[in-house]
DNA sequence: CGGTTTTGACCTGCGC
DNA sequence: GCGCAGGTCAAAACCG
């Protein structure tokens, strides 16, 4: 990682503004917008089976800073059994055609895990912020339909400027 | 030297 | 109650 590549769309930041003015432009000139989707609800199947056919399309940048990505998918698990309801961490998964499959989004990410996942030949890889205070997690597949995909699911929001 | 990656083990939740 | 799948942590190795 040493090469400033393109980045799929952060989670939500504050500055989700000054994203929304480069992603989508770099992205679109290392990678190809070919099918890549927005998913807040089905994502864990959509992940896990149909990892082609549902979602929204995301070719409105503005959803990004105008639309602000608060897209949570759980949240319902407070009475279910005294649990509590920690913070309420969005998730957002993007699909997008590309060999690599850590962008630099301008974040220092830190690998702490790797998983065989049962649908799919690919390994999913696990990354979270490095920085102290920032409790973003990422999440890396390849797609099983389309091994040129790559599913990155984003969790949670930074809390702190970007590098760069 | 610091930070990061890597792999296996461990833990938790859910299903049957 | 046990098994499976998914997710996370930790110790060691490796890189710049």
């Amino acid at each position: 990682m040493t090469d400033k590549i393109p980045k799929p769309p952060p989670p939500d930041t504050p500055d989700s503004d000054d994203f929304t003015n480069q992603w989508p432009f770099e992205l679109s000139e290392y990678l190809k917008f070919d099918d890549n989707q927005w998913m807040h609800d089905g994502l864990e199947s959509f992940a896990s089976e149909n990892v082609s056919n549902q979602v929204h399309q995301v070719s409105n940048a503005g959803e990004f800073g105008g639309g602000s990505s608060h897209f949570e998918g759980s949240s319902s698990k407070d009475t279910s059994s005294g649990r509590e309801n920690r913070e309420v961490r969005e998730r957002v998964a993007f699909k997008i055609m590309s060999e690599i499959e850590v962008l630099d989004d301008g974040y220092r990410w830190r690998k702490y895990g790797k998983k065989m996942v049962k649908n799919s030949p690919n390994p999913r890889n696990y990354y979270r912020c490095s920085v102290d205070g920032c409790n973003v997690k990422k999440r890396v597949e390849r797609d099983k339909d389309d091994p040129r995909y790559v599913i990155t699911t984003y969790e949670g929001n930074h809390t702190h400027p970007s590098s760069s």
